[in-house]
DNA sequence: TGTATGTATACTGTATACAATTTACATACT
DNA sequence: AGTATGTAAATTGTATACAGTATACATACA
C-alpha cells in the first residue's frame, strides 16, 4: 500500500469547491457577481470541469443561483432572506436545546458552566473573536448533546451562510455580556431538566439576536441585498 | 448528434436529475444499490458528463453517498435516519402551523374547511390514493400562509424524501379518520388565532404519525436499513 | 491448500474538443 | 438619431479522450 502521501484523498473538484465557498463566505466573491468557469479554470490552472461540478453542489448549497446557458451568479441575499433564515434557525437552535435539556449528562453541564465562565471575562475584556470562538463551541456542545446528527447537520449548514453576521451582531456594544445572562439560563434550564424553557430560551436569545442584526444591516445597506463581506467599508 | 424537437429548455444535467431522483423515490434504484456512471449513460444514450454533474446535486440533497475514485451508491436510511428527519420536519411544520395561525385569512380558513370536508368523504371511501393527495394540499395551504419560503422550501425538501412512506402510513386502518380529526382541532386553533395550540397540534401529530411509520417498518425490516419502495400492489 | 501477487478490466477524475446559445457590437435601414 | 438586424466573440452544455486508481480473477508461491 502507500503510506507516503496519503492526503492526497481530495478530489480536485472538493478543493475547488471549498475555495468557492471560501471565497463567497469571506466576500472576496459578492453576492450578484457573476462568476465564470473558464475564468476560474483560468485562475486556479485547471480544466472546467471540476468547476462545473463544484457549482453544481454549490447551487444545491444555495451559494449560487444558475441559470442555464446563461451562467452562475452569487446568491444575493435579501433582507427578508436573512429574517427567513434566522427564524428557522432558532427554531432548530431552540429544538436542540429542548433534546439537550433532556440528554444532558452532569459531565457536560459542568463543560457549559465552565465555558460560559470563559465567555464572561472574555466579555469583560472585550474580545469579540475569542467571545465569538467560544460562544459556537458553548453551542456545539448542547448542540451535540441533541444527539439528533440531521438536525446537527442542518443547524450548521445554516449557519455556515450567516457566521460573518453572527460576528457583526455580537459586535454591537453589551450584547456579549447580554449573551452570557442568557446562556446562564438557559443553563439554569438544563440542569432542571426543563426542555420547554430551554427551547423558549434560545428562541428568545435567537430573535433577539436577529433583530440586532437586521438593523445592522439597516444603517449599511446596499439596495435591496446584502453584501456578506463584513471586512470593508 | 442533434437533438430532434429542441422543445425542451430544461438541459439533460436536469433531466437526468429529476429521473435518477424520482427512480430513488420510486425504488427503482434501491438504497445500497451501487449507481454506475457509463451504465446510466449507456441506458439514456448520453455522455458522462450530464451525469456527473447530477450527482454533485445528488449528492449534496442526501439521495447519494459518494465514496471517491470508488463511486456511488444510493443513500441507505436507517430507522434513526428516518426518526431524526421526521422529527425535524414536524418541528419545521409546528413552526410553519404557528406562523400560519397568525396569518390565515377568513378566505384561506374557509378553502381549509371545504378540503378537510372532502379530506372526512375520502377517509369514509377508503381512498388512500386521493386522501394522500388532498391531505398535502390541506397542508400546502397553512404552508404557504406561514409566508416563510426558506422554511417552505426546507419542508419540501425533506417531505420528499419520505413521500412515499407517508403513504404508507395513512394506509394504516383508522389511520386517515384520526388525520381528519386532527385536522379539525387544528382548524379550531386557526380559528381562534392560537399560534402555541397550532404548532403543538401540527407536532403531536406528525410524532404520532412517525411512530406508525416506524411501527410498519419494523414489520417489514431488510436488516438495518429501510426500501423506499412501496408500490407492491 | 491457502495466501500473495500480478495483470486485466472497469470505473472514476480530469482535460480537451466541439456544439449550441447567448451577448455584444457593428452595420444597415426607417 | 434611433431602432432593427446580422455577425463575431464569448460562454455554457455535452461528448469524448485519456490517465490514475480500485476491483476481480487468475496464477505463482509457501
Amino acid at each position: 500500500m502507500k503510506n507516503k502521501h496519503m492526503e492526497r484523498h481530495q478530489t480536485l473538484r472538493e478543493k475547488i469547491l471549498e475555495t468557492i465557498r471560501e471565497a463567497i463566505l469571506k466576500g472576496n466573491l459578492k453576492p450578484g457577481e457573476k462568476v465564470a468557469e473558464p475564468e476560474l479554470a483560468e485562475r486556479f490552472g485547471i480544466s472546467r470541469t471540476p468547476i462545473r461540478e463544484a457549482f453544481r453542489q454549490l447551487e444545491s448549497e444555495g451559494y449560487l443561483t444558475v441559470i442555464p446557458r446563461k451562467g452562475a451568479v452569487v446568491a444575493a441575499l435579501s433582507e427578508r432572506d436573512v429574517q427567513e433564515f434566522y427564524a428557522i434557525k432558532s427554531i432548530l437552535e431552540g429544538y436542540a436545546a429542548s433534546l439537550a435539556a433532556r440528554n444532558l449528562t452532569e459531565k457536560e453541564l459542568e463543560r457549559l458552566e465552565t465555558v460560559n465562565r470563559k465567555l464572561r471575562s472574555l466579555a469583560e475584556e472585550g474580545d469579540v473573536r475569542s467571545f465569538y470562538r467560544v460562544h459556537n463551541e458553548f453551542h456545539e456542545i448542547f448542540l451535540k448533546a441533541a444527539d439528533n446528527s440531521k438536525l446537527y447537520g442542518l443547524i450548521h449548514q445554516l449557519g455556515m451562510k450567516f457566521n460573518r453576521l453572527r460576528m457583526a451582531s455580537l459586535s454591537v456594544n453589551g450584547r456579549m455580556a447580554i449573551s452570557v445572562d442568557e446562556h446562564e439560563k438557559l443553563l439554569d434550564a438544563f440542569r432542571r431538566k426543563d426542555p420547554e424553557t430551554a427551547e423558549n430560551l434560545v428562541k428568545k436569545t435567537a430573535s433577539i439576536g436577529s433583530k440586532v442584526l437586521l438593523e445592522s444591516m439597516m444603517n449599511n445597506h446596499h439596495g435591496d441585498t446584502v453584501n456578506l463581506n463584513q471586512d470593508k467599508h
